[in-house]
DNA sequence: AAGTGGTCTAGACCACATA
DNA sequence: ATGTGGTCTAGACCACTTT
């Protein structure tokens, strides 16, 4: 117990917080390895089990620790981040005829699958709209499915159609499309030409974080993958949202990138 | 008041989250407005400061709200967010003879300064090292900067440079660098022939909060640029920490870029 | 002076996990 | 049965902002 002395301007969780963060700095909490429990640093720091607790809270909410109920409290490991590679999706799929996600899960060597959570009209989102150039609520068709990798949430993705595309196709049908989305597009007749992957970090909504099983204190990454026609019509806006402690995403180049 | 009856089985301070957050996004508060005060929210729903406090906690966490000590709590606006294009190191400040960041910022209508933290000889830390194909713990020389936007933070940015490229020269020492150490590296005779970005979304470490003045909530964009000359050799590590509420990435792609 | 968020104590009870 | 985290009440004080 170090650096909790006295007189000290902070206030006293922010001490036992910097106090335990920079012990797990040091090693001597290893990842995986249980805090002391909160009883524990009731006696430690003589305190009271709020601030101990708003302690464990910060820790937590930096995504340094996790709690499991009637466990204990735990530093967080890193486990290996899956690689995703930009301006991938047709380079990829074009090889397989199978869905990009699942062909890197299977190169990866994990077992791909998919909850379908929407399919059918609705009214396009603001900022889709905006990349589909169209009004905010415009009608389009709506696939939203939850991607899985061993059984773990890893994505969850929301593809938008527009109806000049999507209308009476498999597009709209309940039901999984074996050679993916992005196939089925070529086969009606329409060609990927080119196209912008945006991407943001942002904390989760209370869904995202339930239904990616996000644990507290983890980030998601915001996708968006628009694809144009030779006419520069977008065919769709793939809106993915990736847990944040489980992916990172990497782009090569090359000189020939450079001058052209 | 909605929500809040009886007999529900979520805890008191997740009921009232949920019931404000159901009222943002209802639009009941716009970006900027006020919260109803702790005191007021005790009124509300029959708790007390301590839950009332929590709540907030929780909706700061979340990245909606924002509070200001002595005035109140505020609903988060989201600021157009600056726009980062990859694989643009070179390409853009090829035409300029200034740093990359300094291009993107003045082409953006934003005045960029910087402000040195670091220059010298060091130990290369782990994950950096990996990139730069030795030891964790090498000494190379680093250079690391605030990177600001007419007076905000925007980016920390630390470089990692091996020995064999940046032993005597400019890049250790502590002045900036005018025309950016691109430049420098290839007037020193390196070719910069390819590279690789990687990207991932971390929660700030308290330093890095405090540099980049981030609110509680806000995640950051972690971003490895790693630059390779012909024979494949690292030529540099760049490790920069993005503030994630005011930057989004892309990339673009188009045929050329699949069918080779 | 009045209002706001920030912190803390003291103590109670609940829910879950483990032996 | 015991230990763990999760939640909550009641009340106090502090620090900052605004009028």
């Amino acid at each position: 117990m170090a650096g909790t002395d006295a007189s000290d301007r902070r206030p006293l969780s922010r001490r036992i917080a910097d106090d335990l963060r920079a012990q797990i700095a040091r090693g001597d909490f290893t990842p995986g390895a249980p805090l002391p429990s909160e009883r524990e640093l009731i006696e430690l720091y003589k305190t009271t089990k709020a601030t101990a607790s708003k302690v464990i809270g910060m820790l937590v909410a930096e995504g340094l620790v996790y709690t499991e109920f009637g466990r204990g409290t735990f530093v967080r490991s890193r486990p290996p981040l899956r690689r995703i590679s930009a301006a991938r999706r047709h380079a990829a799929h074009r090889d397989a005829g199978k869905p990009v996600f699942d062909v890197q899960a299977i190169e990866q060597g994990q077992v791909p699958t998919r909850e379908i959570l929407f399919v059918g009209r609705g009214a396009v989102p603001s900022h889709s709209a905006t990349w589909l150039r169209v009004a905010t609520g415009t009608e389009v068709v709506i696939r939203r499915r939850l991607q899985l990798l061993d059984g773990d949430p890893a994505v969850l993705s929301t593809s938008y159609y527009p109806l000049w595309i999507a209308d009476g196709t498999l597009l709209e049908s309940p039901d999984a499309i074996p050679e993916g989305p992005d196939e089925l597009i070529e086969k009606l007749g329409h060609r990927f030409s080119h196209g912008i992957e945006v991407f943001r970090a942002e904390m989760p909504s209370q869904e995202e974080a339930q239904l990616l099983r996000l644990r507290p204190g983890i980030p998601v990454v915001h996708m968006w993958d628009v694809d144009y026609d030779e006419q520069d019509r977008p065919l769709q806006v793939a809106h993915d949202i990736y847990a944040g402690d489980r992916h990172e995403f990497s782009y090569e180049w090359n000189e020939e990138d450079i001058r052209r």
